[in-house]
DNA sequence: TAGTGGTACTCGGTGATACGGAGTACTGAG
DNA sequence: CTCAGTACTCCGTATCACCGAGTACCACTA
C-alpha cells in the first residue's frame, strides 16, 4: 500500500484511544497491535510521539510499572476526559467517513 | 461538527481532485460544493492552496478564462496523472476506512 | 565476559498539510 | 462612487506523523 501518512494524520491519534480504552495498556504492544491491524508502517516513535501528546493533554491515567522483560512500562488507560475524546473522534470519523463515502457514490 | 482540520489532511485533496474530474471547474465553485457537501469550514484560501499544489505537481490542466462576473477564472481538470493520481486516492480512502471501520468494530 | 538481539521509552528535527488574514482585482447594484 | 459579491495570490502559523539517534534494561550465548 501506498503512503498513508498524510491520511493517517488526526486519525491515528484516535485510534490510539480506542487502544487503550479497551484495556491498559502500553506503547510497544499498541505499536504492535497497530501494525496487525492493517496500518503497517506506523513505527515506535510515531506512536510514542502520540502518548507523550495524550498524556501532556490530560487525555490518559499513566502508571510505570517495572517490566520483567527489559525497562519498566509506562501503562496507559483513558480517564473521563479521554473517553469524552474518543466519544468525539468517532463522531467526527463518522461524519467525514460518510461524507466522503457518499462524494464517492457520486453525491453533489 | 467539531473541528475536522486535522482528519481532513490527505484527503481533502482527493475530494478536490474527484470534483475536478466530473467536470472543468474552478476554485471559486469547487469551494461551495464542498462546503455543501458538509465540508462546511472548508475555506477559500484552503481550496486555492491545493489547487496551487496539483498545478504544481503536473496533476491538471489549466486554462484561464474571462468571467461576465468578476474576475478571470481559472479552470481545471484532470489529466493522466491527475486521474492516475485519483485512482491511488480512493484505493487508500478504500484500505484506510476499512481499517479503521474495522477497529471500530472491535477489531484486534 | 563481551556481544547480540529483543524490549521499552525520550527527544529534537523535518516535511506535508489545512488554515488564517491581508492584499489585489473585476463587476454590477444601490 | 461606495459596497457587496466574485475570484485569485501570497505569506505565515499550527499541528501532525515520521525519522534518527540516544538511553536503558534484560536474557541468551559464544
Amino acid at each position: 500500500m501506498d503512503d498513508l501518512t498524510e491520511m493517517l494524520k488526526g486519525t491515528l491519534e484516535g485510534c490510539v484511544l480506542e487502544i487503550i480504552g479497551r484495556e491498559e495498556t502500553y506503547g510497544y504492544v499498541i505499536t504492535r497491535q497497530l501494525n496487525e491491524l492493517g496500518f503497517a508502517d506506523v513505527i515506535e516513535g510515531t506512536v510514542y510521539t502520540i502518548l507523550l501528546r495524550l498524556e501532556r493533554n490530560g487525555l490518559v491515567q499513566v502508571t510505570k510499572r517495572p517490566s520483567g522483560m527489559g525497562p519498566p512500562r509506562k501503562f496507559y488507560s483513558l480517564n473521563a476526559a479521554g473517553r469524552a475524546e474518543l466519544g468525539k473522534f468517532w463522531a467526527k470519523w463518522e461524519y467525514l467517513s460518510s461524507r466522503i463515502d457518499k462524494l464517492k457514490e457520486g453525491g453533489r
